[in-house]
DNA sequence: ATGTGTTCCTGTCCGC
DNA sequence: TGCGGACAGGAACACA
């Protein structure tokens, strides 16, 4: 499920509920998810304000005025239910605990969060926040797509002699933060390239090109978790899932849209992963 | 160093 | 309706 616009679309969501407000209790309900959770974390959380909220890649990053940070990654099927608060115009009332609420975090203001992850890909950890970016799992990443240190010759740079296919060096979170299977599959499509191609084999022109169509790809992404996330307000107070029209993505054998084009979306595993592509206007 | 395949876990969907 | 197999949006890890 979440690559960035998901992760960020979250959380949007829960910075009403989260940031300025006081976790009153924590109940973890296994010692594990991916990895185990921290020692004591029920009680390092209970009693903290969070100060910001903030996101890293597909990780969010909650700061709490213990001068400890959260770190929550949803993994494959992490999923955040929001209860209990007045989000905007609706109330979500308690629900009945499901299978696989890993982690509920109860506000003093009486909202709830619960964190349900199914397949337990998904990881929490707690940190010192002026030392966040030496988390393992934060320390490798590479720029994140809107800032300023992503731009063309820096990609172009990285791209270069890579023996690997521009699908892999896409999705290395060391390359570029953020981008997962979906995204991937629809820059490449918009910039026509191959998800075959070698990463060195791409010209300086087309390594640049792909900046801007990145950052388009995930803005849009971002745009319509915006839009949506009052109707999952609506709904049930669940955040992070929402419907977007993906051009490649999950859509092998319908016909590919750019005009003129009469290929037909295929799709390809590389590295264990599908690609979905038009053959015949990406190349 | 770089590139590739495997693995963690559960749920869903599709064909028989 | 049950059953087996393929597949799922991530990313660390082990190995060539």
């Amino acid at each position: 499920m979440p690559e960035l616009p998901e992760v960020e679309t979250v959380r949007r969501g829960l910075v009403p509920v989260l940031e300025g407000a006081v976790i009153a209790r924590a109940d973890v309900n296994r010692p594990d998810l991916r990895w185990p959770l921290p020692d004591r974390m029920a009680d390092r959380l209970t009693g903290r304000r969070v100060t910001a909220l903030r996101r890293r890649s597909k990780y969010i990053l909650a700061d709490l005025d213990s001068g400890e940070t959260l770190l929550v990654h949803l993994g494959m099927s992490g999923r955040m239910l929001i209860s209990g608060a007045q989000v905007g115009r609706f109330h979500h009332d308690h629900p009945a605990p499901q299978k696989h609420d890993h982690v509920v975090l109860h506000m003093a203001s009486g909202a709830r969060i619960t964190f349900n992850d199914a397949r337990r890909f998904g990881a929490m950890d707690l940190m010192p926040t002026d030392r966040a970016s030496d988390h393992m799992l934060l320390k490798g990443l590479g720029p994140e797509p809107f800032g300023n240190d992503f731009n063309g010759p820096y990609l172009a740079g990285r791209l270069k002699g890579r023996k690997t296919p521009i699908k892999a060096a896409l999705l290395d979170q060391g390359i570029v933060a953020g981008l997962g299977n979906i995204y991937v599959a629809e820059t490449l499509y918009r910039a026509r390239i191959s998800p075959l191609r070698l990463a060195g084999d791409l010209d300086e022109a087309e390594a640049q090109r792909l900046v801007p169509l990145i950052r388009e790809v995930l803005a849009e992404a971002i745009e319509a978790g915006g839009s949506s996330l009052r109707d999952f307000r609506q709904a049930n107070g669940e955040l992070g899932y929402f419907s977007k029209h993906f051009q490649v993505y999950d859509r092998e054998g319908d016909p590919c849209e750019t005009p003129g084009c009469s290929g037909t979306v295929t799709r390809t595993v590389q590295s264990g992963r599908s690609s979905f592509w038009c053959p015949a206007c990406q190349r």
